[in-house]
DNA sequence: TCTGGGGTCCTAGGACCC
DNA sequence: TCTGGGGTCCTAGGACCC
């Protein structure tokens, strides 16, 4: 039988979770911004009207925020997280196979659905249930493969009149919808690539399409050969239904001020490893690679830069906050440099291994903290909790360095003292 | 004053080996 | 004097995604 996949994604997802709570913000333009209040994330359809841009800077659109009276939201990301969960568990008792892609999409294997019902109908169905369980819009498109999925769903937003549902199936539609799309918008197509197909005078999907797979493989790579044949209705890509292991976890944050002393930096630093390391023990992996970095920022040109970086290897693999931490502190000494203003830091752990799978060097003497398990275990249950939260002393007391969330909303669905009151 | 954070995959090139 | 060719592993950097 061949295969169906069909894209559910949440419309405008931020913004319609803040205005899920907000019913005083139906017809108001919302936007969301990233961490530390920088740039625009999210926008709501009436903001997106206004003309402002995805991924702005807050501060260039200061006027129009006052002129329209836009509502401005900080990113809450534990509310995103549990809405998101919502939506997904919905899906997974819709749908028998389900994928979940990002925070606000999912794939959803349709292979031989079109036997009991129509897919429109599926869709509408999946659309109508999302909406009125959650309260969150989705659009939802369906194709032989997940490139022409994704482009579906783009469609589905796109023209209203589709009801929010696409069904492109049938390959005569498939090109009549590729013919309307530029490159641009294909999945897997970004900035430096249309720039270079369009030299190559291919504009359209269509003309993506109908370019030879291999000419595509020899002055591309074969990831975007793939497209090409995900376009043409050859399904390249499977649903995966169990999410990979992480090949590597990043903790990296900018400051919400310039961190210009040593101690502070050790600080941030230390908090983000700590982070770091909880995210691997979640994973279930020990790391046995650690990297480090610091820079200034790269958009204030009128100060001195700097930036600069370091991996080293563990002896063995751990998921032991002390020994990263430890290791993390070593190599911050060998890459700081006192009189710069640093506007950002970060840690990458890498090369891991299953819990005891790691095989010792011969004349290796294996001599774990003996008491490592179940300290983390005790740290990650009572910081889980909620009933508080234990931290290093290295991560510091006074944090100067935490990141802006000047416009947060309350945490509506996570905590007691929060919850949406009606009266 | 003010430009996010967290990922993946692929390729090219260097080091090294036989 | 001659300076091959194939393979592996590693790393840095590019490109993409949400």
């Amino acid at each position: 039988m061949s295969p169906v996949f069909a894209l559910v994604d949440c419309n405008n997802f931020y913004a319609s979770c803040e205005k899920l709570f907000r019913p005083d913000l139906v017809d108001t333009p919302v936007v969301v911004l990233s961490n530390n209040d920088g740039c625009v994330v999210a926008r709501s359809k009436e903001a997106k009207a206004l003309g402002i841009k995805m991924g702005v800077p807050v501060f260039k659109i200061q006027a129009q925020i006052k002129q329209y009276g836009i509502q401005v939201f900080s990113s809450n990301y534990s509310l995103y997280a549990d809405m998101s969960d919502r939506v997904m568990r919905t899906l997974e008792e819709m749908a028998p196979r389900v994928e979940i892609y990002s925070i606000d999409e999912a794939f959803l294997d349709l292979t031989g659905v079109q036997s009991a019902v129509s897919l429109v109908d599926f869709g509408q169905q999946v659309k109508h249930t999302i909406e009125r369980w959650i309260g969150i819009a989705v659009c939802v498109g369906i194709a032989p493969t997940k490139t022409l999925a994704k482009l579906a769903n783009h469609a589905a937003k796109k023209y209203t009149a589709t009801g929010g549902v696409v069904d492109l199936t049938h390959p005569s539609r498939q090109r009549k919808l590729l013919a309307l799309t530029p490159v641009e918008d294909i999945w897997g197509v970004g900035n430096r690539i249309s720039k270079r197909l369009k030299d190559m005078g291919i504009h359209t999907a269509l003309d993506l399409a109908d370019t030879s797979a291999k000419s595509i493989r020899k002055h591309f790579s074969v990831v975007l050969e793939r497209t090409v044949r995900e376009l043409n209705g050859e399904a390249c890509m499977e649903l995966e239904q169990i999410p990979p292991t992480k090949k590597q976890i990043i903790c990296s944050r900018s400051f919400g001020s310039r961190v210009t002393s040593r101690m502070h930096m050790r600080q941030a630093l230390c908090e983000h490893v700590t982070r770091a390391a909880e995210k691997l023990r979640k994973e279930r992996q020990q790391a046995k690679l650690l990297s480090i970095f610091i820079r200034t920022s790269p958009f204030q040109n009128n100060v001195p830069q700097y930036r600069n970086g370091l991996t080293a290897k563990l002896p063995r693999p751990t998921d032991d906050t002390r020994d990263l931490i430890q290791l993390t502190m070593v190599l911050l000494e060998q890459i700081w440099r006192d009189g710069y203003d640093y506007a950002k830091a970060g840690v990458v752990l890498s090369d891991f291994y299953d819990i005891g799978t790691y095989q010792l060097g011969l004349f290796e003497n294996h001599i774990e903290r003996s008491n490592s398990r179940q300290l983390m275990h005790i740290l990650d249950t009572i910081n889980h909790s909620g009933q508080g939260r234990l931290f290093f002393a290295r991560q510091g007391v006074t944090r100067g360095w935490v990141m802006k969330r000047d416009h947060l909303s309350p945490a509506y669905t996570t905590h007691w003292q929060q919850l949406v009151k009606v009266s």
